[in-house]
DNA sequence: CGCGGCTTTGATGTTCATCAAGTAAAGTGG
DNA sequence: CCACTTTACTTGATGAACATCAAAGCCGCG
C-alpha cells in the first residue's frame, strides 16, 4: 500500500477494454462505464516477498492481479496459516470485500506482482446501477470461495505424504501447467499450507526422490512418475 | 427435494413482508417485488437426518433456512468431512449457486428444519434489476464464506483438545447461547467435523468430565468451568 | 566474511489412529 | 410390545504417524 508501489497507468502499456482481465469482471460493462473506472486505476508494483494487503487494514480498493503470484495466509502469535495460492485469474483479494471493512487474511507477493487497484467507492456504484456487473462479480466471488473451501477438504482428508504430493500436483497443473518447475514457496511455507512441521515436509520430499517420482533441485522440482505421484496423492 | 417435504404457505402462518429473515436479503426490496417472490415460496419441512440439498444436485432454488439446525458437509468415498454447522441467519446454501450449476456440498437436517426455498431464476432476475438486492446479497455471501474460513483456520491449527474444546464453545456461544445445551451431533460427527477419530472426541470429552471442566449426561452437555475449557482451546 | 534463515538427516518422544471388546441406546420387523 | 439388529458410545492396549530437538551444511545478503 506504500506510495512507492504505485506505477502510473502510462509506465505499463494497458488499454483497460483491451486487457485480458476485463472479462473477469467488466465483460458486461459499456466502454463509457469502463473509461470512468479506467481512468481512477492505480497499478502497483510488488517484488517478492513485499505484502500486497495486511490482514487488519481498511478495505478501500479493489484489488486484483495483473501478473505474478500471491499467497494469502492469515497470522496468529507467530505462525503462519497458507489459506491459498493464487495467480492472474484467480481473484482473492474478493473475499472479506463485501461484507467487512477490514481484511481477515493477508496477502503476499511470491514473485514480482503487479495489482490493478479500482476504488471501491466506483465498484459499489457499479453494482447499484449495472446489474449484469454485480451477477457476474457474484460468480467470481462464489468460484474464489467455493474453490478454496474445497481446496482446504482436499488437504485435510489426506495424510502428510498424500499432502505433499497432492501441493506438488497442484503447482504442476494449477499454477505452472507443467511437470517441471520452481517452487515459488519455501518448505516452510509449504508446512504451513498443510499444516504439517518443515522436517516432515522435507522428509516427504526426500523420500518421493529417493523413490524416483520427483527429481530435486534446490528449488527446482520434476516430477518423473505421474502416476506414483497421483497415486500417493490418492491414497494419502 | 423431495414431493413429500413440500408444505403449502398457508400451513405456517408467514406472511413475507413481517418475516424476520426478510432483511437478510430483501431489505432494500420494495413491497411489489417481494409480493411475487412472496407468491412463488415454497416451504419444505425436513425432520433430523433428512437431506436437504444433495451434492451434485442441479441448483435450481434458492434455499434458506427458517427454524431448524443444519449441516453442511462433503462426502467421499465412505466418509464425510463436516464443514460447518449452521442456523438460521447462517444462509449456507448460498454457497456455490452463483458460480456452479450443481452443488458442491451437502445439506442435512441436525433437528426438524423448515426451508424457505424461491425460484432461482427470480433472484438472478432481481439482481439485475435490483442493485441493492444484490449489493446486500454479496455482503451476506461474503459474510459467510469468510465465516466458514476462518472457522476451518481455527480448527486446523489446534490439536485434537483443543478443537474439542473449540467446538463445545461454538456450541455454547454460536449455536445455543448457553452454557448447558444437547449436542446436536454424534461424537462420530464431532470428528468427521474436526479430522480426529471418533475415539479420540471421547476420550477428550472423558477428560474435559473427569478434570471437572464439563457435565456429560448423554448428549446432554453443561460447560461447569469455562475459563478452563477457554485455555484448552486457547492453548491447544 | 560472517550472520541468519533455509534445508537436510537422525534420534527421540508425543500425539493420535486403529484394533478390540464390551455396554448402552436406538431403530426394525414380527 | 418384545426380540433382534444395528448404531452409538466407551475404555484399554498397541503401533503408526507426526512433532520436536539437535546438529550440520548450505545459501544469500549486507
Amino acid at each position: 500500500m506504500e506510495e512507492t508501489n504505485i506505477i502510473l497507468p502510462d509506465q505499463i502499456k494497458c488499454i483497460c477494454t483491451q486487457c485480458d482481465l476485463k472479462k473477469l469482471f467488466f465483460g458486461n460493462v459499456g466502454n463509457l462505464e469502463m473509461q470512468l473506472i479506467c481512468d481512477q486505476k492505480i497499478f502497483r508494483k510488488y517484488s517478492k516477498s513485499q505484502i500486497i494487503i495486511h490482514e487488519g487494514d481498511e478495505i478501500q480498493e479493489f484489488t486484483y492481479l495483473k501478473s505474478g503470484l500471491v499467497k494469502l495466509y492469515r497470522t496468529s502469535g507467530d505462525k503462519e496459516q497458507i489459506i491459498h495460492i493464487a495467480k492472474p485469474f484467480d481473484f482473492v483479494s474478493i473475499l472479506s470485500i463485501f461484507s467487512n471493512s477490514k481484511y481477515q487474511y493477508s496477502v503476499s507477493a511470491l514473485k514480482d506482482t503487479v495489482t490493478c487497484n479500482l476504488k471501491m467507492d466506483d465498484i459499489h456504484k457499479m453494482i447499484l446501477k449495472n446489474g449484469t456487473f454485480a451477477s457476474d462479480l457474484m460468480r467470481r466471488m462464489s468460484e474464489v470461495s467455493d474453490r478454496i473451501i474445497l481446496e482446504m477438504l482436499e488437504v485435510r482428508k489426506r495424510n502428510l505424504k498424500g499432502r505433499v504430493a497432492f501441493i506438488l500436483l497442484y503447482f504442476a497443473d494449477e499454477i505452472f501447467n507443467s511437470m517441471s518447475f520452481d517452487l515459488p514457496v519455501s518448505r516452510k511455507e509449504i508446512a504451513e499450507w498443510i499444516s504439517m512441521s518443515t522436517e516432515n515436509v522435507i522428509r516427504s520430499l526426500s523420500e518421493f526422490r529417493q523413490d524416483k517420482v520427483i527429481k530435486i533441485f534446490g528449488k527446482s522440482i520434476e516430477i518423473v512418475n505421474r502416476e506414483d505421484l497421483e497415486m500417493i496423492s490418492r491414497l494419502g
